[in-house]
RNA sequence: GCCCCGUUAGCUCAGCCCGGCAGAGCACCGGACUUUUAAUCCGGGUGUCCUGGGUUCGAAUCCCAGACGGGGCACCA
């Protein structure tokens, strides 16, 4: 596979031989440090404020990743760099002795530990100057360039280890979503809620509108589709009589990919007993500006090119009127597919003749008003047909007590007050099937049996709320796209991947010995490579590929 | 699915319009240098120009098809 870069790797491999050579350990099982980076400059600050200048501390024992070689004859200055920051060291013959000679062994990359004591350079730096140097990991590649970094988009989602090697705001972009994780818990467990993990494999994958991915059970010889929502399993755990649970999860969507979406992502549902959804919006405003204040310091934060505030309260707009109020649209009126569709075309969008009107109403509002909820906002009540978990409104069973949350225009959250009436969730159930059917949409909810059968034991009146992680982390740090806040985000076969593959396939069919012309070894590759695979490359492709297997000896 | 842009050395990028020996900085290799800091100085270019096909005496460059990535649209929570 290392068919690039050989030649830099072939002289770090030489390095590394020579280092066997002399008898040391290019990887060692362990090196103690008594300082970090940053202690050590703690350390040296505070003695020097002691001591007076100059003055060297006794010796102390850091390790870090060699950042920097600036390396000068019978001295060499490196940077060494620790999660807690840079120190310089300076090697010199006269302090190392023998132990110098390893220099020339060195690489930007490598992991080195030095024992020393702290002192100020000519220009002022605080430096280890060393007495003893190991080295803990001889690196085989090089880091990515340390002036221009690593701007590569694709090279940075795929190789993400190096996009926080050389990008600094790319390591603090993953704290930054740790930290906000930590405060929604901490936020959830001082009001009592239990954190429990519910199944990712399930017979059925219901509760959301999407298309699951599908896996299969060997043992149980089973189709198994993997959970698109926790949130079927979280209101079990209330019909066992918890009264306060949430999760903080992934769940996988068969969808496509872009700047809003991942296949798998991670939400936040919580569910809570004798709460509605007016309890729940409570929540999610002061939940979300807590943990604004908690992880960055203030309830205002920048978008794009503007300022978005979170302090409570947010505004709270009704479905309709928001509708109405953007598009002169009354949903009361346009209350059927076709009343619906034409008042949209004439608004200029592009209405499939066939969709339903929930679907219609989720375009209208995704085209129409989402986009312009920059501050944070509470849409309220939503038609019946999109919310089949909703308990309906008293007054009119056309809607559901549902709310969404916006801000910065993208859905943020979303709640309502649950549906626990058995008869009618299994009605809700069987609409959602219908319109599956007639619709030929792989996303309407589907049908739980077994869920069904846990509510007709009795679930109390319930508070349900769903947050996407994810999309509160971009918000939370200003990113214009998923990829960035999602530390491993999904990508397509690179070009590399896919000849690697049919390479595989090739040697495996001419792996029996017998001789086989370019045409023969051509079909049976065909015959032989997974469409996804074959469907990337084209025929001359991978006749080319043939060809040159064959002359390969 | 459609449109636009990109893909050249390990990294960041120029060269493409108007076809003529594949370039720069950093990294790397060899040499000098015991307080440097993007160290400096001298010497060295290390390449499937994304892939495949076509036009041409000649293609990184022009044409066609495709892959991957980015952006937009469509679709979609």
């Amino acid at each position: 596979m290392p068919q690039r870069s050989e030649d830099l790797f072939q002289s770090r491999l030489a390095k590394l031989h020579h280092l066997r050579a002399q008898g040391l350990d290019p990887y060692p099982p362990r090196f103690s440090r008594t300082h970090t980076a940053q202690q050590a400059i703690a350390l040296f600050q505070q003695e020097e404020a002691q001591h007076g200048a100059p003055w060297r501390t006794p010796p102390v024992r850091v390790a870090g990743r060699i950042s920097a070689l600036r390396a000068m004859g019978r001295a060499t200055f490196l940077d060494l760099r620790d999660g807690s920051g840079r120190l310089q060291v300076l090697l010199r013959q006269d302090a190392l002795g023998n132990a110098y000679a390893l220099t020339k062994d060195l690489d930007l990359g490598d992991f080195l530990g030095a024992v020393g004591p702290l002192f100020r350079t000519r220009t002022g730096e605080i430096t280890l100057e060393a007495q003893e140097i190991a080295i803990l990991c001889k690196a085989l590649r090089p880091p990515p360039a340390k002036w221009h970094g690593l701007r590569d988009v694709e090279l940075r989602y795929r190789q993400r280890y190096l996009d926080w090697m050389a990008n600094e705001p790319s390591r603090q972009l993953l704290v930054l979503r740790h930290k906000v994780v930590q405060a929604i818990r901490r936020f959830l467990d001082q009001r009592g809620f239990v954190e429990v993990e519910t199944p990712i494999l399930l017979p059925v994958a219901a509760g959301a509108f999407a298309r699951p991915f599908v896996t299969h059970h060997h043992a149980l010889d089973r189709r198994l589709y993997l959970r698109i929502a926790t949130e079927l399993h979280l209101k079990r755990c209330i019909i066992g009589g918890l009264e306060k649970v949430y999760e903080i999860g992934r769940v996988f969507r068969n969808e496509g990919i872009d700047n809003r979406h991942n296949p798998e992502f991670t939400t936040l549902e919580s569910y809570e007993a004798y709460a509605d959804y007016n309890t729940v919006m409570r929540m999610v405003e002061e939940m979300v500006s807590t943990v604004a204040q908690e992880v960055l310091g203030t309830t205002c934060i920048p978008w794009k090119d503007g300022k978005i505030d979170l302090a409570p309260p947010w505004q709270r707009l009704s479905l309709r009127d928001a509708v109405r109020e953007r598009t002169g649209i009354d949903l009361e009126t346009a209350s059927d597919p076709q009343t619906l569709g034409e008042q949209m075309r004439r608004l200029g969008l592009a209405v499939d003749p066939r969709a339903s009107w929930g679907k219609l109403v989720d375009k209208l509002l995704g085209e129409k008003v989402e986009p312009f909820l920059l501050q944070p906002t509470f849409l309220i009540d939503y038609p019946v047909e999109m919310s089949p978990l909703a308990k309906r409104k008293p007054d009119n069973p056309r809607y559901v007590e549902r709310f969404e949350a916006f801000a910065g225009g993208m859905e943020i959250a979303n709640a309502f007050t649950e549906l626990n009436d058995p008869i009618d969730q299994r009605q809700r159930f069987l609409e959602q099937e219908e319109l599956r059917r007639r619709y030929g949409d792989e996303e309407f909810d589907r049908l739980d049996e077994d869920f069904l059968l846990a509510m007709e034991y009795g679930m109390p009146p319930t508070g349900g709320l769903g947050v996407g992680i994810d999309r509160l982390v971009m918000l939370f740090s200003n990113s214009p796209s998923i990829r960035e806040v999602i530390p491993f985000p999904h990508l397509s076969w690179s070009q590399e991947e896919l000849l690697t593959e049919v390479d595989k396939h090739l040697q495996r069919l001419a792996g029996n010995g017998q001789p086989m012309t370019a045409a023969d070894l051509y079909q049976a590759l065909v015959a032989s490579l997974p469409e996804e695979v074959r469907s990337r490359l084209t025929e001359p492709e991978l006749r080319k590929r043939v060809e040159d297997f064959l002359r390969r000896p």
